[in-house]
RNA sequence: GCUCGGAUGGUGGAAUUGGUAGACACGUUGGACUUAAAAUCCAAUGGCCGAAUGUGGCCGUGCGGGUUCAAGUCCCGCUCCGAGUACCA
C-alpha cells in the first residue's frame, strides 16, 4: 500500500482532537503523578492575511520539543491562544466599518483551520484572546493592583500603596527610599495631614506604579490622532501623508524603571541567548555616574545633568538643553526668543529615531542664558540642541567638547571654545577618545590623576561642596500606557475632579463600548469619545449613558485604551488555569504547580519589548503575593524569519511589453513582482495566469525565450502580501502533507537563522517519508519481522536516536532530519526489516512526523497514540569503534588518511605513520621538525 | 547613528566547538526502467590544472591582517545584509 499522507493524516488529527491526546493534567488529575513541563510560542496576532510558511516555524520546533517530552514522561502544558487586539484590526474597521472583533474573530478561525492541519500537540482547551472580556477582565485587575501599588528600593519589592500612606502620616516622604517622579516635593507628617484629599491624591500618583503623566507623542492634527512610530513614513502619515509633530499629552505610564537593576539583575539566571539578554541589558543601560547642578545666572532655577564622566567637569564649555526641556522658555532671552522658538518648532516636526540617528547634521540654537560653573564659577552658554532628548537623563548635558565627539562637532560648528583637559593629547581633529592611562590637566583638584582616580575624586568634591551626588542612572524609561485607540483594553478608571479613580474588582470587566465610527472625535479625543453609552454611575456600579453625568455620582470613563503588550504580558500564567477562570486569573495550586514557562519559543523583535514588559509584570505579580515566581520564561529559543523568494517580471517602460529573464532589452524597464504561486521550479511563468493576476496585464504582449518559455528573475525578500510572495501552509499540507512540511520546515536549516523558502527542495523530504513508508512494506503489504537485527542496523539505529536526542535538547532540528535521512537510506541498503530496529525507529521520528509514525505505530500492532510511549535511548554497546580513519597532515594540509586502531599510544602512531611510504613520499627526504600525534583525532607532521 | 545578529559550492545548509571543509538535501549532468512521460533506482557534481580505468598538484568558508603544528571556528580592523530603536505585533 503506498503511502497516502491526505487518509492518515485526516484520521490522525482526527483521532487526537476527539481522544484530547494532548490534553495537560491539573495537579489534581494527574494520577500518573508526571513531573509537569510548560513549552509555550509566542501566540500570534491574527491578521487578515492568515498564516504563511514562516509563522509555523517556531510552533513546529515548540511542538517536537513539547511530543519528545511527552514520549519522556512528563506532564506537559503545551497551549496556544490569541494576541488579538491589536492596530489591524482597528485600522480595517475604521476603513470597513465592521467592528474589529467581528474580523479578529472571523480571522481567528482561519488560523485555528490552518494549525489544525500541520498537525500540532497544542492543548486546545486552554486557549486564550487577549480580546476576550473574561481575559481582560484580569488585564484590568492587574492594572488596578499596579494603581494600588508603590516601589521600595530599601526592600527591593513593591508594596501596597496603603503602606506608603501610612509612612506619609508617621514621618512624612522625606527619607524615603522609594520609587517616584523626579518632582515631588518634600514634606513633613504634619504637611500631609494639612493638604487636601485632592492634593494627598496628587501626590500619590507620584509613586504609584501605574500613574498620570504628561508624556510626548506623535500627533498628527489632520487625522486628529496620535500614530504609531510605524504608521510614520518619512516624518509624515502613513495614511494621508500628513504633517506630525510631537506633542505632550497626559498619559497613562508603567513605572518599569523601578525595576530596572532587578531586571538587569535577573538576567544572569536565564537560559535566554547571549544576545537578548545582551539587548536588554543595553536597552536598560545602567550608567554609573553622578547627576551635577548648575545654576541658571540671573534665574532662580538650576539645570541638573548626569554624567558618567564627572572627572571631566573643568572641560565644560557649555550646556546644551532638550529643545522641550522645561526651563527653556524661562531662560530664553527676548533677542533669542525668535531664534528659539523657531528652532523648537522645527523640532517637533522630528522623531526622536531621526534626531539620534541623523549626526551628519548638526543644529542648535543659543538661548542667550548662562549657567554658572559650579567650581570655577565661569559663565558658561546655554544651548539647545536635537541631539540631546528629553527623555532621556534629565534632558539636559554639560558639553564637554575635548571627550565627547557629538559635543565636540556640535563646538566646532558655533565657534565654541574647546578647552582640552587631557594632559598631552592632541585635539586638533577630534575630541580625545578614553584611555586608562590618560592624566587630567587644567582642572584645579583633578590635575594629573587618571580617569579612574579622577572620577571618584570629583564625586567626593561634588558631594562635599552640595553641588550634586554621586548617581545611577537608567536608560529604561517609563513606559507609556495609554493608546489613542478603540481595539484594546478599556481602562477600569473614572475621573471625579480630574483625578482617577479605580472601579472595585467585583463590577470588572469594563466592557469596551460601541461606538459609530472607529476614528477620534472631531476635537481629537480617542475613538472611545464616541460612545454615548461610556459614564461610570457610582451608585449603581455600572455603566450608564454619559447624559447622566453629573460629577457627583456619576462620571466620565477614561477615553484611551491600554497597549497592546497589555495582555501579552502575563498571559503565560493565564494558561495555567482550566476551571476557575472567572474568579482568578489562575488559581494557587495551578500556579504553584506549572512555576513558569520552562521553554519560550518565538522571535527575537520582541527581546526589548514584550519580554521585557512580561518579565516586569511578573517580578511585579510575585512583589504583590500573586505568584511564587520571579521570571516567566526560563528557557527560551528565538526562531527566525523564514524569507520569500520573490518573482520579477520586466516591463519595458516605453512599450509596455513584457520580457523573459534571459532577453537583452534595448528599453529601459521596470520589475514588477509576479506571484510566486505563478512561477515553476524552472523559474517559467504561467503567462495565462499572470495576465488574469493583475487586471491591467490582460493585453500585455510578452517576448518570451527561443524556446518558447518566460523566466523570471528571483530575489529574497522578506515574506509578505505586497510583494506576492507568500507561500500558505495549506496549499503544502495539501500537496504533500503536514509530516513534510514539518520536516522540511525544520530541514531548512537553524532555527534560529532567517532563511529562504524554496519549495523544489520539498521534494528531498517528501522522498524520505516514502522511503521510511517502504521499510515496513513490501510491495503493498506491512512487512516486519521479528529477526535478530543486524549488527550495522543497530549501529545505524544506535547513532541516529544518540544524534537526535542531543539534536532536540539543542534545538538543532535541521541535522536530526539530515541524520533521518543517513539512517533510513542505510537501513533501505541493508533491507531492514527487524522490529528491533523499526519500532524504536517509528517512536524516534514521532515528533517530527507525527502522523506517519501514529499510523506505523498502529501496524505494528500498538493501540492508542505513539505520543507517550517512552523515547527510545541509546546503547554505547552498538556504537563501539575499535578503529579511526587518522587523517594524516603535513604542515596543516591532509594528505592522505590511515586506519588506525584506536587503543595505539601515540609513540606507536607515530611510528607506524612515519613508517608509511606515503609519509616518505611526502617528506621527501626532509627531516621532520616535530610530529603532532592527537590520539583519535589526527597526526600533523610538520617539516 | 546606536544595539544585537548573519555571511561556507549553482541553492538550503553540515562540520563532535581549534583537528579530514562541503555531511544531508535541492538543482544539474549522465545512465537504468518505459513506446513516452511521471515515479523509482544507480553514478558524477566546490573551482582551476594535471592525468586519461592511477587515487597527483594548486586555490578555496564576505574582505584585509594576526595568533597557532593546525583557523569556517580564536584575536584586531573593515564591507555588505537583516532585526530592534520605546505607539506594528
Amino acid at each position: 500500500m503506498a503511502y497516502n499522507f491526505k487518509d492518515i493524516e485526516a484520521k490522525w488529527q482526527k483521532f487526537w482532537a476527539e481522544n484530547k491526546t494532548f490534553k495537560a493534567k491539573q495537579p489534581s488529575e494527574n494520577q500518573e503523578n508526571k513531573n509537569p513541563f510548560y513549552v509555550l510560542d509566542m501566540f500570534p496576532y491574527p491578521s487578515g492575511a492568515g498564516l504563511h510558511v514562516g509563522h509555523p516555524l517556531g510552533y513546529i520546533g515548540s511542538d517536537i520539543y513539547a511530543r519528545y517530552k511527552r514520549h519522556k514522561g512528563y506532564n506537559v502544558l503545551h497551549p496556544q491562544g490569541y494576541d488579538s487586539f491589536g492596530l489591524p484590526a482597528e485600522q480595517y474597521a475604521i476603513q470597513t466599518g465592521q467592528h474589529p472583533a467581528k474580523t479578529t474573530t472571523a480571522n481567528i478561525k482561519r488560523y485555528r483551520e490552518q494549525l489544525d492541519r500541520i498537525g500540532f500537540s497544542f492543548d486546545w482547551d486552554r486557549q486564550v484572546r487577549t480580546s476576550d472580556p473574561k481575559y481582560y477582565r484580569w488585564t484590568q485587575w492587574i492594572f488596578i493592583q499596579l494603581f494600588e501599588s508603590y516601589y521600595d528600593f530599601d526592600d527591593q519589592r513593591a508594596q501596597p500603596i496603603e503602606k506608603l500612606i501610612n509612612r506619609f502620616e508617621q514621618n512624612g516622604n522625606s527619607d524615603l527610599n522609594v520609587a517616584c517622579d523626579e518632582d515631588t516635593p518634600e514634606f513633613t507628617a504634619e504637611q500631609w495631614q494639612e493638604f487636601t484629599n485632592q492634593r494627598q491624591e496628587e501626590i500619590l500618583l507620584q509613586y504609584r506604579l501605574t500613574y498620570l503623566a504628561e508624556t510626548e507623542v506623535n500627533w498628527c492634527p489632520a487625522l486628529g490622532t496620535v500614530l504609531a512610530n510605524d504608521e510614520i513614513v518619512n516624518g509624515l502619515s502613513e495614511r494621508g501623508g500628513h504633517a506630525v509633530e510631537r506633542k505632550k499629552m497626559n498619559q497613562w505610564s508603567m513605572r518599569i524603571s523601578a525595576y530596572a537593576e532587578r531586571l538587569l539583575q535577573g538576567l544572569e539566571n536565564l537560559d535566554w541567548s547571549e544576545s537578548i539578554k545582551e539587548s536588554q541589558r543595553n536597552w536598560i543601560g545602567k550608567s554609573v555616574g553622578s547627576q551635577v547642578k548648575f545654576a541658571v545666572k540671573n534665574h532662580n532655577d538650576f539645570i541638573e545633568v548626569f554624567t558618567t564622566r564627572p572627572d571631566t567637569i573643568f572641560g565644560v564649555s557649555f550646556m546644551t538643553l532638550a529643545p522641550e526641556h522645561d526651563l527653556v522658555k524661562k531662560i530664553t532671552t527676548p533677542e533669542q526668543k525668535e531664534a528659539v522658538d523657531a528652532y523648537i518648532k522645527e523640532t517637533a516636526k522630528r522623531s526622536e529615531r531621526d534626531r539620534l540617528a541623523d549626526v551628519k547634521s548638526i543644529s542648535g540654537v543659543f538661548t542667550g542664558a548662562y549657567a554658572e560653573h559650579p567650581l570655577t564659577h565661569q559663565p558658561i552658554p546655554i544651548w539647545i540642541g536635537d541631539y540631546v532628548l528629553a527623555s532621556y537623563g534629565t534632558g539636559a548635558v554639560m558639553a564637554v567638547p575635548c571627550g565627547d565627539q557629538r559635543d565636540y562637532d556640535f563646538a566646532h560648528h558655533f565657534n565654541i571654545p574647546v578647552p582640552n583637559i587631557f594632559k598631552d593629547t592632541d585635539i586638533s581633529e577630534a575630541a580625545f577618545g578614553e584611555k586608562d592611562d590618560t592624566l587630567i590637566t587644567n582642572s584645579e583638584f583633578l590635575n594629573d590623576l587618571p580617569i579612574k582616580q579622577a572620577i571618584a575624586k570629583a564625586i567626593e568634591v561634588i558631594e562635599d561642596q552640595g553641588i550634586g551626588k554621586a548617581k545611577t542612572n537608567y536608560r529604561l524609561r517609563d513606559a507609556v500606557f495609554s493608546r489613542q485607540r478603540y481595539w484594546g483594553e478599556p481602562f477600569p478608571v473614572y475621573y471625579v475632579n480630574g483625578l482617577p479613580q479605580m472601579i472595585e474588582d467585583q463590577h470588572l470587566p469594563l466592557e469596551l463600548p460601541e461606538v459609530d465610527e472607529y476614528l477620534p472625535t472631531e476635537d481629537g479625543e480617542p475613538p472611545l469619545g464616541r460612545a454615548q453609552t461610556w459614564a461610570w454611575d457610582t451608585n449603581e456600579s455600572k455603566v450608564v449613558d454619559n447624559n447622566k453625568i453629573d460629577h457627583k455620582t456619576v462620571f466620565s470613563l477614561e477615553l484611551n485604551t491600554m497597549p497592546g503588550w497589555a495582555g501579552s504580558s502575563w498571559y503565560m500564567f493565564r494558561y495555567m488555569e482550566t476551571e476557575k477562570r472567572n474568579e482568578v486569573f489562575a488559581s494557587q495550586d495551578a500556579l504553584d504547580y506549572w512555576q513558569n514557562v520552562n521553554l519560550y519559543v518565538g522571535g527575537s523583535e520582541h527581546a526589548t519589548g514584550h519580554l521585557l514588559y512580561s518579565r516586569f509584570w511578573t517580578k511585579f505579580l510575585k512583589d504583590r503575593g500573586f505568584l511564587k515566581v520571579d521570571e516567566p520564561f526560563q528557557r527560551m529559543i528565538n526562531q527566525g524569519m523564514i524569507l520569500g523568494e520573490s518573482a520579477f517580471v520586466k516591463r519595458g517602460n516605453d512599450t509596455g511589453k513584457f520580457y523573459s529573464e534571459g532577453l537583452e532589452i534595448a528599453e529601459d524597464y521596470q520589475r514588477i513582482h509576479a506571484d510566486v504561486n505563478l512561477v515553476n521550479t524552472s523559474n517559467e511563468l504561467d503567462i495565462e495566469g499572470f495576465k488574469k493576476f493583475r487586471p491591467e496585464f490582460k493585453d500585455a504582449e510578452f517576448i518570451t525565450e527561443d524556446d518558447g518559455s518566460f523566466k523570471v528573475s528571483r530575489e529574497v525578500e522578506k515574506m509578505s502580501k505586497s510583494k506576492y510572495n507568500v507561500i500558505n501552509p495549506d496549499d503544502v499540507c495539501d500537496e504533500y502533507g503536514a509530516d513534510a512540511l514539518r520536516l522540511f520546515e525544520m530541514f531548512l536549516g537553524p532555527i534560529d537563522q532567517a532563511k529562504p523558502w524554496n519549495t523544489a527542495g520539498l521534494s528531498g523530504v517528501v522522498g524520505f517519508l516514502k522511503k521510511l513508508w517502504k521499510l515496513y512494506h513490501q510491495g503493498d503489504k506491512f512487512v516486519v519481522t521479528d529477526d535478530k537485527a543486524d549488527k550495522k542496523a543497530l549501529k545505524a539505529l544506535h547513532q541516529t536516536i544518540k544524534k537526535v536526542n542531543m539534536d532536540i535538547e539543542d534545538f538543532s532540528f535541521n541535522t536530526s532530519v539530515s541524520s533521518f535521512m543517513i539512517c533510513v537510506n542505510e537501513l533501505n541498503q541493508l533491507k531492514c526489516t527487524s522490529r528491533e530496529i523499526l519500532e524504536p525507529l517509528c517512536v524516534l521520528v514521532a515528533p517530527f512526523a507525527p502522523h506517519i509514525a501514529e499510523e506505523l505505530w498502529e501496524r505494528l500492532g500498538h493501540e492508542g497514540s505513539v505520543s507517550s510511549v517512552p523515547y527510545p535511548e541509546h546503547n554505547e554497546k552498538y556504537l563501539k569503534e575499535d578503529t579511526k580513519t587518522y587523517p594524516i597532515s603535513f604542515n596543516g594540509k591532509m594528505r592522505f588518511t590511515l586506519d588506525l586502531d584506536l587503543n595505539l599510544s601515540k609513540d606507536e602512531i607515530e611510528e607506524i605513520v612515519m613508517q608509511d611510504e606515503r609519509t616518505q613520499k611526502q617528506l621527501d627526504g626532509r627531516e621532520p621538525k616535530k610530529v603532532i600525534v592527537v590520539p583519535g583525532k589526527i597526526v600533523n607532521i610538520v617539516g
